[in-house]
DNA sequence: GATTACATACCAACTGTATGGTATGTGTAG
DNA sequence: CTACACATACCATACAGTTGGTATGTAATC
């Protein structure tokens, strides 16, 4: 694999801007539906570049999926939702983090994987492992924080740390369903709302009405 | 093969049969991956009654997406969850249903409309809007019984019974996502099973251990 | 009750275009 | 002078949709 020139720092390159481009595009349109025409275009670069850099469109797909992994993870690490001492905080704090960047057009909070999980699961196995990958690997950031909010709080749970953050990027995937279904965040951000509810619930806080959101945002 | 003649009592044979090949040939591919030929050898039609009964291939989608609503709405209707006395047992009984018909192969369980939802909602209004209508049209069946726990409960809530019915809906939505990750159904179930523990939290039930489900299955 | 007229339900072959992918050329950095 | 990063031109195919036709049913007219 030809690794892209670290030599050119400032110019966007061709392999870079096709990534990008496939992230939004593909939100937009879905993978099937985005051809690599339209990827080339919108990209602003030709197809022969566009197989240059990537063998086949599928490969793109791939590549598109470990570079939303790599974003969204340096996205999500710098958030300011780690800063609460307390663990219980943090994964509210999380959850109210994932619902303030909830809004605008679809395509820009949607998710990437989860759009291409479900056009590719059956067809493109090295896609949809990709994207697994991005979807699991993000849930186990939080495992360490259920965990020690259980401790903290002697939660004799019935439910694994591991299921529970899965569940919440379910909620967020099924969300964004909802949110597609209708053009509207708000169907969203309710799912956040009720999932906030229900952690609260399983570590015996009552609902809390200070609202320190970490993000407002009303477009 | 044999031309079906008759007309008289069911409309088309071939329209049902490409409904129903939509129905399961979408689910496994995807919309836009989902060629008319692919329909049209799955139904055992040619491509000539195809467009005699759909004007084009989104026509066809949107009758899919009715057709989903349709069928799906007679089997929840006729589905046991309805017999309780208790409203909240029968909320408790539908999800108990819902989790119990997850399993087999993923295009057997798994929601048409939701998966045509992410593909299309940007790009074909009218398949969006039949779809969005089946999520929604059901999600309101469990509005009555929601409001009726609520009432006889006496739970003052912060939360509507719409935005709970439609968060069961992308709860099961977002369980579907995981499970086509990674080809196991029983994400998706345990995604349920947080909801089922999220409901009974909200009315104040406690985690009952008596197991009463309402359909077993260990595929 | 035979004829005409029209509608439905399908079939086989075809068409123009869009698609993923290839072959080959070119400018530039090292 | 060569390896890389693109660009241009092209190709075979797959695609949605069309065309023209056949077989059969229905209902009114003569």
């Amino acid at each position: 694999m030809p690794r892209p020139t670290k030599q050119s720092p400032e110019r966007g390159d061709a392999r870079t801007r096709l990534l990008k481009a496939a992230r939004d595009v593909i939100r937009r349109k879905g993978f099937a539906a985005t051809s690599v025409d339209d990827l080339c275009q919108s990209a602003g670069v030709t197809k022969g570049a566009f197989f240059h850099h990537f063998k086949t469109k599928d490969a793109l797909g791939v590549a598109a999926a470990n570079f939303w992994a790599e974003t969204t993870s340096a996205l999500f690490a710098s958030a300011p939702y780690h800063e609460p001492d307390d663990p219980l905080d943090r994964v509210l704090a999380y959850l109210d983090f994932r619902k303030g960047i909830i809004g605008g057009e679809t395509f820009e909070y949607t998710c990437l994987v989860g759009t291409m999980t479900q056009e590719v699961h059956d067809s493109a196995p090295a896609i949809r492992d990709a994207c697994a990958a991005s979807i699991f690997g993000h849930a186990a950031t939080l495992e360490a924080d259920i965990k020690a909010a259980c401790k903290q709080r002697n939660i004799a749970a019935d439910w694994t740390a591991e299921s529970l953050a899965r569940h919440t990027q379910a909620v967020l995937q099924g969300g964004f369903i909802l949110a597609k279904a209708t053009g509207d965040p708000d169907l969203a951000r309710e799912s956040v709302d009720h999932l906030i509810r229900y952690v609260r619930g399983l570590f015996g806080v009552e609902p809390d009405t200070s609202e320190a959101s970490y993000k407002e945002r009303s477009t």
